[in-house]
Order: C-alpha cells, then sequence, then structure tokens
DNA sequence: GGCACGTTTGCGGAAATCCACAATAGGCAG
DNA sequence: CTGCCTATTGTGGATTTCCGCAAACGTGCC
C-alpha cells in the first residue's frame, strides 16, 4: 500500500506553496495541481491519503471536480477551501460526502489537524478497499459453476439439493465445494459466509 | 411501528405554528415542543420520523439538545434550523451526524422536501432498528452457555473441538448446539453466521 | 496429436452431523 | 415437596460431509 499524500489542488501557486509548506513542515506529504482538469487526468481511483480543494477556479470548480471523482470511483476524502463559501454550499457539500470545508483564511493548526483527521480516515478506506479487492481476486479466480454452487452453499442448502437444482450429481457438488473451499482459503461454509458479509458491510 | 412524526423544538410559538401548518397542508404529522429541555424529557429513543430544531434557544440551545440525545441513544434524523448560521456551525453539525441545515427565511418546498427525505431515511433506520432488536430478543433467549456455544460455532470450529475446549462431551455440544438453532430459527450454521452478520453492517 | 483445465461421475471409507429415546443432577419458584 | 429449566451424558442409527483414487468427456491452446 502507498503512503497517504496530500494532493492540493488551487489555480494559485502562492496558496498551493503556502499549503505544501506548512504540511511539509509537519511532515505531511503532498502534491500540488494547478487545476481540477489537471487532477482529473491522474489515476486518483488508486490514491490514498486526502485531497485539500479550492471551491472556487477557473475553469471546472471545485465542487464539480468533486462530483466528478465520485462519479469514477475516487472516494478520497476531501476538504474544501473556499474563501467565501456559503452555508447551503458547505451544507451541500457536506452531504455529498465531502469530509470538510473550510473557509478561509484557515487557521493553520485547525487545517493540518484537519488533513490528518481526513488521512486517518482514509487508511481505514483503503485497507477496507484492498480488503475487498483481495476478496474479488479470490472470487474470480472460481469458475462459473464454483460460483453457482458457492451461491447455493451460502443459500443454507445440502449438497444433496443443490445436486438436485443443478441435475448433476452428489459427487461433482463435492468436488466444487472443496475446490472452492480451497481457492477461498477458508475451512467451513461458516468461515466462507463471514469471508463474503464483508462485502455487504 | 408507529408512523412517522416531526418534532418540532422551537421557542417562538410563531414559528412553531407556521412550521406545523405548512407541514399539516402537506400531510406531514408533527408535534410540538417549546425547548430543548421539553423534548429531552420524551422518551426520544422510541420515536421515528424526524427533528426540526432551532439552532439558537433560550436555556439549552439546539446543538446541545442535539448532542445530548445522541448521548442517550436517540438517532433521529435532524434538521437544523438556524437565523444567522456560520459555515463552522453547519460544518460542525453535519460531520456529527445532523441530517441537514438550513437557514432562514427558508424556502417552504425545499423544507418540506427536505423532511420527507429525513422521514425517508429514518423508515430505514427504523426497520434496521427493529431487525437488530429481534435479533437481541432471540440472542436473550440462548443461556449463557448456548451463547458461548454458538460463539464457537460460529469461530468455525467442529463440535469435538468446542466439546474438549469447554471439557464436556461432544454429544452435549450437540443438544446445545440444537437447541440454539431452534431459538434462533435457523436450519445451518451458514444461516447463523448471515443473521448475525447483520448486526455488525 | 498432445496437454491443461473444467466438469462430470463412481466407489468406498473415515469423520461429522442430526436426532430420538433415555437418564442424572442442581437451582429455583410456587 | 414438586415441577420447570438448565446442563450434562449415553446409545444407536440415519444422514451428510469430506476425501483419495480413478476415469471419462469436451474445449481450447501449442
Amino acid at each position: 500500500m502507498s503512503s497517504p499524500v496530500t494532493h492540493i489542488v488551487d489555480d494559485d501557486p502562492a496558496v498551493r506553496d503556502a499549503l505544501q509548506w506548512l504540511l511539509k513542515s509537519r511532515g505531511v506529504q503532498s502534491q500540488t495541481w494547478a487545476s481540477a482538469e489537471e487532477f482529473l487526468s491522474a489515476d486518483s481511483r488508486e490514491l490514498c491519503g486526502c485531497l485539500l480543494l479550492d471551491v472556487r477556479m477557473p475553469g471546472m470548480s471545485g465542487i464539480e471536480l468533486f462530483d466528478r471523482l465520485r462519479g469514477i470511483g475516487c472516494h478520497l476524502p476531501v476538504i474544501f477551501l473556499t474563501g467565501h463559501g456559503d452555508v447551503p454550499m458547505a451544507v451541500q457539500a457536506l452531504k455529498d460526502g465531502a469530509f470538510d470545508f473550510i473557509e478561509k483564511p484557515y487557521d493553520d493548526n485547525a487545517l493540518v489537524d484537519k488533513v490528518l483527521a481526513a488521512i486517518g480516515h482514509d487508511a481505514k478506506r483503503c485497507a477496507h478497499a484492498n480488503a475487498i479487492r483481495a476478496l474479488r481476486q479470490k472470487l474470480e479466480q472460481l469458475t462459473q459453476r464454483e460460483q453457482e454452487v458457492m451461491q447455493m452453499i451460502l443459500a443454507g442448502k445440502l449438497n444433496k439439493v443443490i445436486a438436485d437444482d443443478l441435475g448433476i450429481a452428489m459427487r461433482t457438488v463435492e468436488v466444487h465445494r472443496s475446490h472452492i473451499f480451497e481457492k477461498m482459503q477458508v475451512r467451513s461454509a461458516v468461515e466462507l459466509s463471514q469471508l463474503l458479509s464483508t462485502l455487504g458491510g
């Protein structure tokens, strides 16, 4: 897993530098982007850390970038920065899943605290995302037939019933079952069920 | 399950009446409370619907009431109303789990929409809470010993292992197992695992 | 054609689960 | 004291699961 990086998106070079300097002085790695469009061109789905986003920018606004990112499956925690934010905008942003919304001028310590909180939050998210990814990888190792059988196992059906439903011999179901457990690296149907339940959590 | 009610907490009788009238005209049941203290004395944990809360009130503020309610296990969705809200306050409220934050003067249609959204949201929460309650009720039917055995079943242990760990005969474990399935109304360890996984979801 | 892989099936046995019938023992309420 | 609940154990059998050994068939690749 990559180390957390705070991505700063602001059209003003002075602001970018000030933020980067502030974060660096507290030991927080950061990377700057001069526009929403620039950041969008990066592969943001793989990133870990957080996103410091100026609301008002020429071209694409921070809000719009936020929406776009969510649309393409990037769930990096976003902290908005704005010079003249109004309550409805802040409320909407947070309801849409923004992590925080800060008005300029900001307090250095408060901002760093929020960034650290966002990074901490994202660490959990990334860990969970990695667990999900590993699980999907295992699931993809299963053949079509094995996935069918697995569903029926999770439905609590006995091998005999599964065999009847699929119109195959019980022995075949047993073989599939064995392969499923092996590939999923579990030793019982209960473990399998618990492993899969982490997906829908 | 009780039908949803919007609880209005505001010290100004005119505001309370206006809100109640507005909601009634849209078919939304409501109940008014003249102060935070008054609402706190109600058994708010059993309520379904939402909470319209004035931020600034004599005595306990809306924000403080909100915190208190969360503290005592009331998770009714809260919509704050404020005459002169600032961004930091709105942000903090939403981060603490408030459902919405509206500035006065409010738009009637927008407010009703938000109330309806909150009520819809709470319907799901109540349904889930009821499921949890039913599950807890079943769990409480289990004796101490049965709960121990259940944990070990969920850990994927075989009856033989459970018997060894508890220092009792395998037959006894089988009896417990049977009782557990009966009381929890499931027919296999897999179903049990899935039933319990709804708790941690 | 040969080879790998997936799906299928059978045989037979070890191990585990499920269950009815039966019984002992302690705690607790009426 | 009696009845109910809980925990415990045993016997014996039906059912199910788990697994090694063996093999047949089709698809797709080299």
